[in-house]
DNA sequence: CGGCTGTATCGACAGACGTCGATACAAGAC
DNA sequence: GTCTTGTATCGACGTCTGTCGATACAGCCG
């Protein structure tokens, strides 16, 4: 059993380094395997992106019941999820209430994906 | 294994774009849905970034079992889990097996969350 | 060969998850 | 005020998941 020592990411430094140069600390795994959880269903992975499909990068819950087969409360569970994981934000504005995903929380989770052969970065 | 040299992958994962641009599929989320499913537990999220850490990008399982508190078969389990998502690969040579991630699968990932900004912000 | 070490599979269990219908809450229309 | 529409919460159900100990499989070594 070889044991090499590696450099440890804590949770101030997860936020900005893929995960292939440095090992994930428990904290910080922990606290990015939420955020993948909610990412780890279908259903919430189409809301978020019909989400930052609209216009303005919003939109209303009565725009994201439609387009699925699932009940309305499993919508606004969904939401929820995707909201409490910090992915998205919500706001009511009179009747409606809309939702908007947060950019800093999905690039957080692609830097972190990022390899160092290239993809996940601006080609640009 | 000359697995950190060409960055081939970056046409092979042409076929995503980022999510903010374009609204997933149903076939197209349950399939990512299954990959992030695999990164949603902390241990398995410690174990893909042990695994890239390590000289060479790959791990034998013996150095993988020790930084754990959970039982040798649980983390057989979590390798297996990752292998089923497509993240990492496996390889015995002699006595022991030797586990690397699959690049392409994490840059596909990785694209997929990429913001149009790149870096997080916060719109006010 | 037999024994030893590294890894995977099996079976079982508690807890978490996705879904639903029913219902409560919020805000505008009348 | 009442009614209606949009959204969230509740309680319950079946299924999936993470974990374990026991055990089977795969290679080395003597």
């Amino acid at each position: 059993m070889s044991n090499q020592s590696l450099p440890v990411l804590g949770q101030d430094t997860a936020c900005c380094t893929p995960m292939v140069r440095q090992a994930l600390g428990e904290d910080a795994a922990a606290e990015l395997a939420r955020m993948f959880k909610a990412l780890a269903d279908p259903v919430r992975l189409r809301l978020l992106s019909l989400i930052a499909s609209y216009d303005g990068g919003e939109a209303c819950v009565c725009d994201l019941t439609g387009p699925f087969d699932v009940s309305q409360p499993t919508i606004s569970h969904h939401l929820k999820v995707l909201r409490e994981a910090g992915l998205v934000g919500s706001e009511r504005r009179g009747t409606w209430v809309y939702y908007r995903v947060v950019p800093s929380a999905l690039a957080q989770l692609s830097t972190l994906l990022r390899t160092p052969s290239g993809r996940g970065e601006d080609p640009a």
